[in-house]
DNA sequence: GCAAGCCTGACC
DNA sequence: GGTCAGGCTTGC
């Protein structure tokens, strides 16, 4: 599942392919799946940047000047991938970028439809840059234990709270929990300065080390090239129910929290509310 | 039936 | 305003 990981991946892979390179055609597959309007044929694409889980490529149509934006998300199984214009075009795909130069094109699918494209002017992508919190990876410990206080909800919601911190989902929040120690229930205020500092330093951790596997891929994420992340293999609690903690043996458990399933050690991750 | 991210809306 | 349940979608 994409979260910042996979997204950081797939912005590097498209910096690689298609940075300075001109749209030349776009094939609306399935509509509903896109948002806005704007004409992005003879664009160049100028920049690659990426907050949270959100994608924006930015492109020019004369000089330096940014004209319009493709604003991506990719849910839970959306995939952008380079691939050869002749290649027949797999199920689920809902959008294809010509590219003017190759014999390429970028193409968006999504099983699930949870993402989406949305084509803009650059004021509307800084709007939603803008609505998210402070990128996960940015993020600086005064400004991560000052989003805490207050906060009456689950630790684990909070990570998940695009708002607070953006680019967490739940396999990393399951993975930094673990590694800070705390449990995913811990009330978000309650964490004591030195835990929260142990969670912030968990969670760019944690991140920048699946940065470097190019991500994780648990069942759908692929990047630009097609290949899957290499991070499942180092996942310590993500989908490991019932098997033995890699640090104290204890069974690893699952409950729900925030609607959204959560993994972690009862022996190794205390709640900090009690003792 | 369950998983996911994200939006909407109900409730405090 | 904060918090969380529910619904969307489809392959396993």
């Amino acid at each position: 599942m994409p979260e910042l990981p996979e997204v950081e991946t797939l912005r590097r892979g498209l910096e690689r392919r298609v940075l300075g390179r001109t749209i030349a055609a776009v094939e609306i597959v399935r509509p509903s799946v896109m948002r806005g309007r704007a004409s992005l044929i003879g664009c160049r694409v100028a920049r690659l940047r990426r907050k949270g889980k959100i994608l924006q490529v930015e492109l020019s149509r004369n000089g330096n000047e940014i004209s319009a934006c493709a604003v991506i998300r990719l849910g839970m199984t959306g995939q952008l991938v380079l691939t050869a214009r002749a290649a027949p075009l797999k199920p689920h795909t809902h959008l294809c970028i010509r590219l003017a130069e190759g014999r390429k094109e970028l193409r968006f699918r999504d099983p699930r439809r949870f993402g989406s494209v949305r084509f803009c002017t650059p004021e509307e992508a800084e709007r939603i840059f803008q609505s998210l919190g402070p990128d996960a990876l940015e993020i600086t410990p005064e400004e991560f234990e000052r989003n805490l206080q207050g906060r009456r909800g689950a630790i684990k919601g909070w990570l998940l709270n695009q708002k607070l911190i953006a680019g967490v989902g739940n396999i990393y929040a399951d993975e930094a929990l673990f590694e800070s120690r705390i449990h995913p229930r811990a009330i978000a205020g309650g964490i004591s300065p030195e835990r929260a500092r142990r969670l912030h330093e968990a969670v760019q951790k944690v991140l920048q080390r699946a940065i470097e596997c190019q991500g994780t891929s648990f069942r759908d994420y692929i990047d630009i090239e097609g290949r899957p992340g290499n991070f499942k293999a180092r996942l310590l609690v993500y989908g490991r129910e019932g098997d033995a903690c890699l640090r104290c043996g204890a069974r690893i458990r699952r409950i729900v929290i925030c609607g959204r399933s959560s993994h972690f050690c009862p022996n190794c991750q205390l709640d900090g509310s009690s003792s």
